[in-house]
This record gives structure tokens, C-alpha cells and sequence, in this order.
DNA sequence: CACAAAATGTAATCCAGCCGACAAAATGGA
DNA sequence: TCCATTTTGTCGGCTGGATTACATTTTGTG
């Protein structure tokens, strides 16, 4: 997918200042001036929205090598519409406005590589709401431990993807949104069935192919 | 939101050809190449997948004034992971791959707009999400009458929106994920409530603020 | 090490909304 | 105008999964 540059990397590196937020932190909110883009170095972010009675909607995670914030700053729109919080110790570029867009100006190709960027953004967002409205909570457990674990691990020799994820059946939760209890034995399932591998609390192993198997469609 | 120029429009219209397609009619469906995209002169088009067991799911529609098929050709994929319907009558600009992308180049405003338009969908997607989380049927069903209203419509001088919108209860079942005997009860309400007004098969008229009441947050 | 706080497991209850089945109404061709 | 086709209305039964309510385990912290 979007694959940034030596020499782009080296350019965000000039014009923008490294931070470190540590696990729960909140990188921006809901209604903050918009005035920033950021580059994740490492960790995930979750992009969500807290309800009126305080409960919390995710509507995607963000991986190392993504930007976060873009969507506001380049629709022009001057306060966040969502709120951004460090899943783990998470290492991130902060880009103001005018640099990014200077920068746009600047180097055509990366302004061309955004182009694609955004509409990968939007052909994945579409097939989240196919997924919605296509599968079951099992269904969607599945697709979002698959797409964490692709994203978020390394490939190894066989067809198990080698993963540590550490996240919480609450966050899982607000992701495919469903309650914490039905979470909770689904993944029980998936372990017993050998789907997903757990160490202590931490998701080690992922198995495409038989996680696939819970999948509609 | 996005709003074409009359230069652009006029430069849209010497690199396309323009094209009627008939209520039900296909405009491309998916698997198919990605040649191509699409601009809406006049009409709705659904945007749409047919799942294995034959049912339709639809993730988006389409008003005049906006692309389609974009996404494809925008993230270099070579084959529509969409088909697109027409649901009434259409009239549509058929705008070649190359052509469109020397536009992109020749006109770097347009290409700046475009960058703004996606990721204008990217939100209105990501809202999406976040709509069908939170809101049951009923809050999923008045908003989706809400902005097909506000996209389809004009607005008069009361605050009621006069429309002519001709969708059956099995299309609204399918862009919300539901089922069509839910959305004729649902509808049966919003009519009695005054929210929406039927003139024979045809809605004719919205009323945003009744039909808010009905939507969570 | 102890204790509070956070995260998980489990089970009973309940209900929105899907599904099947059918009747009635509207629409559009011929 | 008539008949086939499409669209809509309605109703009961069934079920996925939310909700409520605790018990238990794990984790961090003084």
C-alpha cells in the first residue's frame, strides 16, 4: 500500500518534531483546533469518538507508517472530528499545517502518493461497512484480529502470523461495535479453535486461515 | 463540499463522452477493468456488491455533481471492486483513465480539489461507520433519508425539504443492512410522525428536525 | 507483600429485528 | 383494459447478542 521514501522520511524529519506518548495517552480530541498532521514511528493509534453517554466508538486503528489527523486538515475543516489515543507506548512526528502543505507544494510525487493514500483510506472504509453490514460479531471479531495481525506483525515461515498485541476485550469491543461479555467468549472460541494464540494477556500468534473460516463472504 | 468549476467542467466535457442509462441499468460492475471514471450529470447512482447468497449490499450513493469509480483508478487498482447501478435516470460523463489523469496534471487545482473530495469521502465513510455502531435501524434509516434530502433535494423556504425521491424498501434495506418488512413498518412511522411525506410511491418531502429526533447523538 | 483497580469469565434474562408466509395494492406492458 | 410483475403491509415465531449481575483472575502500585 502506501509506502513512504528515504528522502520524504528525510523531509518529515526537518520539518517536524518527535514525541512520545505513553499507553492511554490522548494525542488529540474531539473538537481541538486541527492544526497538525502526525506520522506514527511505532505503536497503534485508535481513532475514535466518545458517545453522549460516554461510551467510546472506534472507527479505525492506525499502524506504524500511517498518518493520523490527515482527513480534517486536508478536507479544511478547523476542528478534529474524532479523538486520537496512543494504544501503546507509541512514537509519533508532529507535522504543523503549513509545513505539510508546504511540503505538498514542494514534492509533486508525494503529493501524488497521497492521492492514492486517501482512496486506499476510503476503499478500505467502504469494505469495513460492507463487513458491517455482511457479518455477525464473530464475523467482524475475525476480520479485525486478522487485520491487526497482518498489519501489525511479521510473516514467519509457516502461515502463522507472529503478532504482540496487547488490547483489551473492551477495545476490541468498540471496534466492531459489540459488548465486552460477547468478546469475551468469542475469544474463547477462537482460542480453543486455534485461530489466535494467547500468551498471558498478549495475542502472539494469528492463523489467516482458520481465522478466514469465520468470515462471511 | 466539492464544487467543480465551469473551466473544469468545460475541459471535462472535450475528454468524455456523455452516456443516458435507463433506471436498473449496470455501470459497471465488479471485477470488471478500471478504465475509467465516471462524473453524474444528473440522477442517483447506487454503489453496491452482490454477496454470494445474491443479496445486494450497498455502501454508498451517489448525487449529481459527484464522481464515481474513482477509488479504483485513483489507488492504480485494475479491476472495479464495486458495481454501480443506475436508480433512476442517469445521464453520466464517461472520462477515460488517461485523459483524467493528464487533467490531473494539467490542472493542479484540480488535482489539489480532488485531494479534498477523497478525503471528504474518507469522513463521510468514516461517519458512516460510526453512524451504523451507535445508531439502531430506525437512527440508520433517518439518516440516510436525511442526506439523500439534503444531496437530492432543494431546499425550500420552510425547513421542510421538497424532493422527488422513487427508492423502494428493498434498495433502503440494503444500503442500511437490514431487512424490508422492518423498513416498511419504520416508514409507516416516519410518515404518521410527519417526517416524511409520500405523494403515491415517490417521497416528496423531508422534515430535518423530525426526522433528527429519531437519530442517536 | 498487600490491596485497589483493571481485566476477564460466566450465566440468566430480554428484546430488536430477521425471517417466512401470505395478502393486498400498485405499476407497467401488451 | 387486463394480467403479470413489482412493491408494499402485516403478523408470529425465533434468535443473536445486548444487558445485568457477579465471581474470579491479573496487574500495577505504595
Amino acid at each position: 500500500m502506501f509506502q513512504i521514501t528515504e528522502g520524504e522520511l528525510k523531509y518529515l524529519n526537518e520539518i517536524s518534531s518527535e514525541i512520545k506518548y505513553p499507553k492511554g495517552q490522548i494525542i488529540f480530541s474531539t473538537s481541538q483546533k486541527a492544526n497538525e498532521v502526525y506520522y506514527i514511528k511505532s505503536g497503534l493509534v485508535k481513532i475514535y469518538r466518545t458517545t453522549s453517554d460516554g461510551r467510546q466508538v472506534s472507527v479505525a486503528i492506525r499502524y506504524p507508517g500511517d498518518f493520523i489527523g490527515l482527513a480534517e486538515v486536508l478536507s479544511n475543516i478547523n476542528e478534529r472530528e474524532y479523538s486520537a489515543e496512543a494504544m501503546d507506548n507509541v512514537s509519533i512526528l508532529i507535522i504543523w499545517k503549513d509545513g505539510f502543505k508546504k511540503m505538498l507544494c514542494e514534492m509533486p510525487e508525494f503529493s501524488e502518493k497521497l492521492i492514492r493514500l486517501m482512496s486506499d483510506r476510503l476503499r478500505e472504509a467502504q469494505n469495513t461497512i460492507y463487513d458491517f453490514i455482511m457479518n455477525p460479531i464473530q464475523g467482524r471479531l475475525a476480520i479485525l484480529l486478522l487485520t491487526m495481525a497482518e498489519r501489525a506483525g511479521d510473516k514467519s515461515e509457516d502461515d502463522i502470523i507472529r503478532v504482540r498485541l496487547r488490547v483489551t476485550q473492551e477495545e476490541l469491543a468498540c471496534v466492531i461495535g459489540s459488548a465486552r461479555q460477547t468478546i469475551s467468549s468469542l475469544l474463547n472460541l477462537l482460542k480453543e479453535d486455534g485461530s489466535i494464540q494467547y500468551e498471558g494477556r498478549e495475542i502472539v500468534g494469528v492463523n489467516p486461515n482458520k481465522l478466514k473460516l469465520w468470515i462471511q463472504e
